[in-house]
DNA sequence: AGCTATATTTAGAATAATTCTAAATACAAA
DNA sequence: TTTGTATTTAGAATTATTCTAAATATAGCT
């Protein structure tokens, strides 16, 4: 019997950023490219227990951990409420809305680079930029 | 009797941005005028023993909290690392340099309107903006 | 100064996100 | 298949922080 990629593996290869992608490290990745609104791991941990109902919190821990480090998702964190996860690997900033509560991305401005604003050494090298808002949108807006 | 400030207290205010400052209040205060390393409430904590060996940690939080409510300290994440702590009210951002472990506070370059950068609806409402850095600086440099 | 109401401090317990542990399972390579 | 390694799992452990309730301090009266 050939074994068919289950609909709710489709399309993610076996592989990704050296990652060996198992049926759990598929799901936790495939959440978050549907879900664009940042869960946190219990928000995936609840969402993946549909379709994974063996799945357990310290394997999204572990899946979200490995995949962090691996650069395929980026870990976010507004003060110490717990992460965040999302997909988007371009150089981004969030904003959480103080209304809704929701965070979204927030890209900067063309022609921004946003790593020579600040006022450091030459020569410092910069491994990673952590950029969070929080406001208010306005009304009409959803972004 | 009258009773002078101790050193400890000296040119403190008994109230700033509409705190009362208390005996508790005023050390944790100083000793983050004094120490600009970003320090833990823990490590606040062990350095207050010596002049305040009644003050206890839930003290210290309580402090730190009022402080930051207050805008009288900034509460520095990174990650989910315990929280850090600074005295410098002026907007900066913070970087980790992940040679020494230490943090220190980096201003943004003359002229830059760091809020300005970011492709947001106009009339968003910025109320707070964390910029976390981590990087090396150059050997020769301490900033 | 004393009295009273409120605010703050304190020790210790509780909470909650995350990490750790060790056993079970899955997988890859020979 | 077998054998070694990687991963998952459940539950325990950890740890920064918050909560609770009693004790203390302070401010505003008289």
């Amino acid at each position: 019997m050939s074994k068919a990629s289950s609909p709710s593996t489709l399309s993610i290869p076996n592989e990704i950023g050296g990652v060996r992608m198992t049926k759990q490290r598929k799901e936790v990745y495939r959440l978050l490219l549907e879900k664009k609104d940042h869960p946190t791991a219990h928000d995936i941990f609840i969402s993946l227990q549909e379709r994974m109902p063996s799945i357990s919190l310290a394997t999204v821990y572990n899946c979200l951990e490995t995949l962090v480090e691996h650069e395929v998702l980026q870990q976010v964190n507004f003060d110490r409420e717990p992460s965040r996860y999302c997909a988007n690997l371009k150089e981004h900033g969030h904003f959480l809305d103080e209304k809704t509560g929701k965070i979204q991305d927030v890209a900067f401005k063309k022609d921004v680079n946003i790593k020579d604003l600040f006022d450091l050494p030459e020569d410092t090298i910069i491994e990673n930029l952590d950029i969070t808002i929080r406001g208010i949108l306005p009304n009409n807006s959803t972004h």
